[in-house]
DNA sequence: GAAAATTACATAAAATCCCATTGCATACCC
DNA sequence: GGGTATGCAATGGGATTTTATGTAATTTTC
């Protein structure tokens, strides 16, 4: 599955395009990704993202639920706020005016790696969400257990 | 499998016909589907929708159950309910009256993507009905553990 | 023949493609 | 080492195609 890393400033166009960094298109194209599929996020004012794959992983995970339970019903709603996107041929996406309402984007975007998915965050914003995150990460002091890959890592 | 995504609003003309969304469309065309599956929700005022494969096996589930079981007669009726529509050449299709009337349509409607199937709402309808999904996943705190995709095989 | 249903055509808006230009970084040469 | 060439990434502005949707023409049904 594609590995998102890195954070990269572009530009948002009057049309609402924006360029997808470089090294996310190519992390997506090695998945074999025809597009790309962004959603709000749940927890912060900044668009989710992630490949084909990713996404298709979620549907059969929901599916697998009871199909007209609330859980289901809670976790579509997911789905329902997703929108697909194609990748044009000089590697842009236009921005449906819903995602750049959400994040109050104003000609600027920073795409932020964060592993299997991505973020699109105002720059401003993104730049006091992540001093945030690291003062806590200071404080808590940030330990990892390393999953060995073989192993099916369930999120 | 098509995957349906993101909720889109569309209107309803006098004779009754509607767009299909465009991604539904590719999502459909790509399973080959000749049209589109449609009938009316268990839990809602909507109408309920999905291509060929996904009739398939909702139809396999329901014979899997007791044959003369109350729940099989129940979800049958799922079934007998149902109607199979042919997408026109500008890609739309006319929905039945007892659908309109189902979900209570007037000169719109809204196509919400839920994955495997999609809905069809009354716009001011889905609105409220979102609105009590999200309230009530905020509530129960929605999480989802995530199936490895080599497992549920569905592709 | 009238009403209903189906099909075909027309248009405006929006998405997509195509090409030109800029910027930046690395490779190359003297 | 300094300067120049080269290639990829990003961006801007049209031109073209698709979508959604309204209207007209045609066929079907009774």
């Amino acid at each position: 599955m594609a590995v998102f890393l890195s954070t990269f400033d572009n530009k948002v166009d009057r049309k609402g395009r924006v360029s997808i960094p470089a090294s996310f298109r190519g992390a997506l194209e090695q998945e074999k990704s025809t597009g790309i599929i962004l959603y709000p996020s749940f927890k912060h004012a900044c668009i989710e993202g992630n490949g084909d794959e990713r996404i298709q992983e979620i549907v059969n995970s929901i599916d697998a639920l009871d199909a007209f339970s609330d859980e289901a019903e809670n976790l579509q709603t997911i789905l329902a706020d997703a929108r697909q996107l194609t990748i044009d041929s000089d590697g842009r996406i236009i921005l449906p005016s819903e995602f750049i309402e959400y994040a109050q984007l104003d000609g600027a975007a920073t795409f932020v790696g964060l592993g299997k998915s991505f973020q699109i965050w105002e720059p401003k914003t993104f730049v006091d969400h992540r001093a945030k995150n690291r003062e806590r990460a200071r404080r808590q002091g940030a330990t990892l257990q390393i999953v060995p890959s073989n192993k099916t890592a369930v999120t």
